[in-house]
DNA sequence: CGTTTGAATTTGGAATGCCAAATACCATTG
DNA sequence: CAATGGTATTTGGCATTCCAAATTCAAACG
């Protein structure tokens, strides 16, 4: 058997990513954060949390290092790791970033993307629409809708900081998501992004994206003061 | 002597902020990469590195994870560093980001800068012109320059992240310094954005961070071709 | 002479131990 | 009883060590 019938014989067949104790460790604990399994502002001592995930406290100081990156873990001025516990200005000015973010990838989009992507895209946004399904579904579309459009950019910088805004934002838009009210108004600045994409008008996309964080920002605003006033009341 | 007066006698002593050894390798290693000390490609096994810096592993190999995150540090699939060679596509997916990044800074800086802040910013470029000095003085008075609307933006996250991206393109920014004939467009440039920060015209501003970017991106272009023009001679 | 194979070496991942800084706890004092 | 000072404990940074995967290189083979 020749080389050549090997190597072809195995094209597809990827190499495992070797993922490493401390990027499993960092998924699990990342889950735990957001799904607040760890509430916000709990400390996270290294020894403890290692123990507990039957790992040693190297890869989980490597853990924490990465969560740190997407704004989950805090270092204080002491080097003590505690669930952040985000300010509502924080969030904003993270979404903020986010949307210039997202408004450069619909503008990309609209110049490298194929049909095929953008069909896809849009056909992501008609399935929200039919969908009357529960919050948590509508939510992971939604963040399936919009990684789509990065993704469609084809630039791995733009995707890899976009990934890292997200898991920053991920728990605000994810009690967000629970306005089921606001959703009409969600599927409208959809619609508008997918007819921009499909024009491939790229100012228009990018303007049509700026739109939807910024309502983005005021749905997390006003979930923001509910928790607030429901915390106030105990 | 009350609490008060000591504390409003140390009102402004900061704490040391704690540099760890880590990030003190990650600067003389980003240094050493920067000026190509270590040139782009080489292998850089963990054990000799740490041993001639007089450190363990430990510190290194977090010192090696920091600059991976700013693109200086390649992990190959079997997570054997080298230093980063990123090629002009990549180099320009970055620069893309980063003009999009610094257009919001100047966005948001015409709208919450202090009006001192923004007289700084028209000080600096007027250094740059006046000044007939070197490249390299150039080149630090127009990362300064840059570096200060971010400030003046007020929004940490993305004051992060430009950083980050920053220290991704130091190099290919620093040489492409080197063509002192685009000076003069540079400063055109700039002064277009100066008038319109002073002017707190948002669009304006970012419109012309944008181009100055893209001009930024062709710099380098021309550079990069020259690179490979003279080592395809030798 | 070019390939192949396998042992020796090199390399990064992970565990463990030690130390200084930071925290918590408590006895003492005014 | 509140404030203070000191001691015991906890915690993270760093060094060291062990281990498995990867690389290298040379001897054996065609």
């Amino acid at each position: 058997m020749s080389a050549g019938s090997i190597l072809s014989a195995l094209e597809d067949v990827q190499i495992a990513p070797r993922r490493s104790l401390a990027e499993e460790a960092a998924d699990k604990l990342r889950e735990a954060i957001l799904l607040e399994h760890l509430a916000p502002g709990t400390p996270v001592p290294e020894r403890e949390l290692s123990e507990a995930m039957g790992i040693s406290r190297t890869p989980l100081k490597d853990a924490l290092r990465l969560l740190e990156m997407e704004g989950l873990i805090d270092y204080g001025p002491t080097r003590r790791p505690r669930v952040a516990n985000p300010s509502l200005a924080t969030l904003r000015d993270n979404i903020t970033v986010l949307g210039a973010l997202e408004a450069l990838a619909g503008e990309l989009a609209c110049a490298v993307a194929t049909d095929p992507e953008l069909a896809q895209i849009a056909g992501l946004a008609r399935n929200m629409e039919s969908d009357g399904g529960d919050a948590l579904s509508f939510f992971h579309q939604d963040m399936e809708f919009h990684g789509a459009i990065v993704t469609a950019a084809r630039n791995a910088p733009l995707a890899e900081t976009h990934r890292q805004y997200n898991a920053r934002l991920w728990r605000a838009r994810f009690l967000s998501s629970h306005q089921i009210d606001r959703r009409e108004n969600t599927l409208a600045e959809h619609d508008r992004i997918v007819r921009a994409l499909l024009a491939r008008d790229g100012a228009a996309t990018a303007a049509a994206m700026r739109a939807h964080l910024r309502s983005t920002i005021e749905n997390i605003a006003r979930v923001h003061a509910d928790v607030r006033t429901k915390r106030d009341e105990h």
